[in-house]
DNA sequence: TATGAATGAGGCTTCATTCAT
DNA sequence: GATGAATGAAGCCTCATTCAT
């Protein structure tokens, strides 16, 4: 059959990207080394030359997920020097982006790293809370800007916008994509951006918090 | 070996229960049979004198879940004649159940549902839009009330106040805790307040959108 | 629900009937203790009144069929003066016993007793043997009375006439039924008895054996 | 431990004809796939590797047996030309294989099928079909060249001869191999023959049916 | 006499992983 | 770098059987 020897970093690569869509698709629990090498044209102990065990593999998807986000981030805020619209387009993203890997949100959610892999659990998190500190950086210097109003913390601010994601995730993926997610995060956006920006109309609100 | 007999009812209960512990403390991969029965203090063959089959333990649990929801649901709009009161009494008991059962929004999540079970996943989206209904309902009575604006429909509304669980359930879950979850989400709703009676204070906000 | 209680004589009968139409319709494989309780309107858990094991209740089907097979022998030698009668008609029963109880014929050719239960492949040998006793007596009776050829041992026609059974049962069992079984008997039959009666038309045929 | 790695042409030979010798020994209820494996010296898992399901395995032994079904037809047609001798060894040769393998007339008669696998039985049944055919085409032949008697119908004749079977093999496998078969089974055979080629002593007889 | 809960042995199967080639 | 055979742990489930009520 002529079999493709490649590069491991190739090879790395594939398996990853195969494992995330396959996960996407079948779930954690549908993810075997097995239909792994199958998509990548391999046999089950193939795999073995590039990665020492599963969990590794699922190590590296993770590393593919942080990839995406910080990628989207990145494009985000490259897109405009308006924050507000930085923010619209991050958000528009990873909706598209969880749309395409229903996986991320699941794993995000802890699907499969419950008392095995503490690791991955702490990981995840230190990765959304990056997510937070970028998006609360620039609600700050948004803020500073008047941009955004001022009377609530960047932090709380920073919450309500990344809140916009988990339950679009959660509804679009609980009715197989028959939710009309892009809409209902629009409109959502929508409530957003006017709870955000309303210090410029109004004065007054008593204060939410801090931190 | 002075084993306990009980009442089938009392049985299956227990074991639902002890099904919804074990997928909170590790995952649906962690939920095995065997593991079930040792919870209950019983051979895993035991459990087949109350269940059919695995399966059907599981549709327990989503059983479980689903009362626990609605019971919420009725505490909740039992407690006060106003609508603001009874959504952020909601709020704290839905995260106060997630807090006891983080299985809950992996569940919703659609673990383990992938390809296997697509009823499942029926049943939970179903579920989620009987709350959102009822929430909606609520909303759309307080706006006759001009307890809450009425420039934005109920269905956005709903869908804003029910978006403030996934992601604090989500923080919690990766945070393993030690996310103050409930002064995020006292934060969050008094923002979430903040916007849905924005109508007392303000007039001229552009439509949000219809449904 | 009134349980009806019988007395142990009953319940036996009933049970081990209810055995052997299980294994009729199911082949033993598909006989539970389960089953046999629920033909006869119990719980599994009751058969132990009445027996001490399912070994017990497969003894008993062994002696319901040692019944029926004497009970057609004798009602065969009680229909006829004529030994070529006796035998058509023993034929006939028989194979009208293997058509209502496939059992009967797959029991005998040893399906579960083997390595486990040697007694009961004896048992069966015994009755297998009694059985072409009783004929080859029979056979001997008319070879004196000049009915049947005598150039050939008794043992021999016996067991030539028992031997037209198993391959209509076999045939019978594969088909599931759609085989003619009762023509193609007939035709051996009368095969048999030309053979049989030889010795009245013929002289000088070669002797066969002996036993 | 050493284990030996071989082809899973080979393996799937041993395992197959593993399982026909169990069924042999044990009969169908002591087929396990975990005795399979250990009669040709793997864990119980190995066997995965070259069936996709002990029904699989069953399948194999079921083309073990028409193989050997076939090859003694083979065997016995290339060996004379005359039908006679034929049929006298093909007799010889089966009656050889079901006291190397008892599996075999317990299977044909259907051990196991009930219910769960029709569609051996039917294949069992095909099989026995065309063994009568191959017998009967021969008996044909025979009766064009005068070496059998013709005024009974070839299928009689075949079915007699192959009737000569099992009740030998039940005799045998009742009687634990105590039975003296083979000599049964050339008495039995004296006595066909007599009456297949009866036609060139005598005329007159009455014919048999029609088929 | 009958019930229903519980046990324990055993059966089939999947899957990550190792290893010789 | 890749294959294919083999392993061992684990999982789900069935069933005969026991025992308290």
């Amino acid at each position: 059959m002529g079999t493709n020897k490649k590069a491991t970093g190739v090879r790395r690569q594939e398996m990853a990207s195969a494992a995330l869509h396959l996960i996407s698709e079948r779930g954690l629990n549908g993810l075997s080394v097995a239909r792994i090498a199958r998509h990548v044209g391999l046999v089950p102990s193939a795999i073995y030359r590039h990665f020492k065990s599963k969990d590794e593999v699922l190590d590296a998807v993770y590393d593919l997920i942080e990839g995406k986000m910080i990628s989207n981030l990145r494009e985000a805020w490259s897109s405009s020097p308006e924050t507000v619209d930085r923010l619209h387009l991050l958000l528009r993203l990873n909706i598209r982006m969880i749309i395409e890997f229903p996986a991320i949100p699941r794993l995000a959610f802890g699907e499969g790293i419950y008392g095995t892999h503490p690791e991955r659990r702490t990981r995840m998190y230190r990765l959304i809370r990056n997510y937070l500190s970028q998006i609360q950086r620039a609600v700050a210097l948004a803020q500073r800007r008047s941009e955004l109003r001022s009377d609530v913390p960047a932090s709380v601010i920073a919450a309500s916008f990344w809140g916009l994601i988990p339950p679009a995730a959660l509804l679009w993926s609980a009715s197989e994509g028959s939710y009309d997610i892009s809409t209902l995060v629009e409109r959502e956006w929508t409530l957003f951006e006017e709870i955000a920006t309303l210090h410029r109309h109004r004065h007054g609100t008593k204060a939410v918090g801090n931190n």
